[in-house]
DNA sequence: AACCCGGTTTCACTATTTGGGACACCAGAT
DNA sequence: ATCTGGTGTCCCAAATAGTGAAACCGGGTT
């Protein structure tokens, strides 16, 4: 099957997953709030929630007796990122882009059945740091998220797609895998996505993905826009910066999907 | 003790530990590099690498047979870092003081002995995104470190600066624990820090922590530039900043130290 | 062919983890 | 004061998962 982190992996996996439902909640959570989460009994739970406290990969507020991530996390997570993801190499042409189209840019990169925001250049003058470097965003209704499913194998392909949960956001979201299919083809035909207000009303973008020589997709490229104009002014400094990218690319070997 | 992520925590804590050992390298590495690393015997680290894989902590590039921090951990320090940092309160503030003085103004927390940023803006123009969140520095010698030791209490102190290394990085760099005491006497009756190129030559810097309504020491705010002017001109918006930040910190409650 | 080296696997032994259930505490209801 | 339901913490015999010395497996070297 897919890189599912199912739980199997002896304490660690349930370790890992506890630590996982915690994050995922996004506040802090109290002992029973897990055990709702928890598909381990609760001394098993209690236990777990300790050991990854003392080892500071979780931050219990003693006054209100809650759990929040901690900042262990952080540290580990900065390796990560440098090491891992594209962002290090994208940096200077995500400037680049950023500066030339004045929109607001992101580098993503396919996690499991979700999208997973690397790096990111906001649209003007402020600039909100790291607001985006971990987040997730779905994939069937985004524009770097078609990108990059456009380009994947049928047999990573199908899997994906059986986890999306399809949800409309808006009136223009696609909601079914057949339609999926038929835009994903013309994605590929086109060589770049649109989010047509599909996520969210009055956002739309344009995403390229960015590919490996051997075309596997290695992550997406996206500007976005809630302005009027159209999207393709915008293509011909997108698809510089995706060259480019993938150019640096060459000596970088990087994950196959885990797929096993 | 103090909160040395000591290994004695069964398996997750063997886990983690080679787990940061592994981000610790800051690179692929392959397995035999790791086992340097590891205290724990070959098979021990070998079946630990593994389980860490397959749940995606880290990354196996099949072909160098390397291992690398996962992505798992980035979309982990998200929530991490959205709910245990300081850095959402002090977002809109670093961006004041960011404009206000024109240099590269950091967020940084005390983790264990060393000093963690959290945040970061860049001195003037471009931008490279999250490049200091995660990262880690010496406590002994730069502005952020000595701040926030100035204002810890002494039962915390101590312990961390038995784990400083005092390696001279510069000529002016302090490098003993009695120096570091007369120096920190005098931060703490200043209300500020400066880093007088201890660090890095030529690299100088202005820091005040920011402070609990208890008077807790929950981080540190820097301007760091290259330049001669003096750095009490910064003094005034530093100032505000840091006011701003503890202003807004009220209702949060944040870590101890883990100190038990 | 004998040897070394990094990586992988085996398997009998053992230490850790498990989880049902007891317990302690608190706040509100009776 | 006493009961009661919700939470958080702790115990301990049984079950399981982890341990690690040693063997094994190519593939280079000598």
């Amino acid at each position: 099957m897919n890189v599912q982190r199912g739980g199997s992996d002896g304490t660690v996996g349930k370790a890992l997953e506890v630590l996982d439902r915690v994050a995922a909640l996004g506040r802090p959570v109290r002992f029973s709030e897990v055990m709702d989460q928890s598909p381990y009994p609760k001394a098993t739970t209690y236990r777990l929630l300790q050991t990854l406290t003392n080892q500071g990969m979780l931050r219990l507020d003693p006054d209100s007796g809650t759990y929040a991530p901690g900042m262990r996390l952080v540290r580990m997570a900065h390796a990560a990122w440098a090491q891992s993801s594209l962002a290090p190499i994208a940096q200077p042409y995500l400037d680049e882009l950023s500066e030339a189209v004045g929109e607001t840019v992101h580098l993503a990169q396919l996690d499991g059945a979700q999208v997973l925001y690397v790096d990111k250049r906001n649209a003007t003058t402020r600039v909100p740091m790291y607001s985006d470097a971990g987040k997730v965003g779905p994939a069937y209704c985004t524009g770097v998220g078609k990108a990059m499913l456009a380009f994947l194998p049928e047999a990573e392909l199908a899997p994906v797609l059986a986890q999306q949960s399809w949800h409309r956001f808006t009136p223009n979201t696609i909601t079914t895998p057949e339609a999926m299919r038929a835009e994903l083809a013309e994605i590929r035909a086109a060589g770049h996505a649109y989010d047509r207000e599909e996520h969210e009303p009055g956002i739309r973008c344009i995403a390229m993905p960015v590919l490996s020589a051997k075309g596997r997709v290695q992550g997406a490229v996206s500007v976005t826009t809630n302005g009027p104009g159209p999207l393709d002014d915008y293509l011909p400094a997108l698809r510089a910066a995706v060259t480019k990218i993938s150019g640096d690319l060459r000596d970088w070997r990087f994950p196959d999907k885990g797929e096993e």
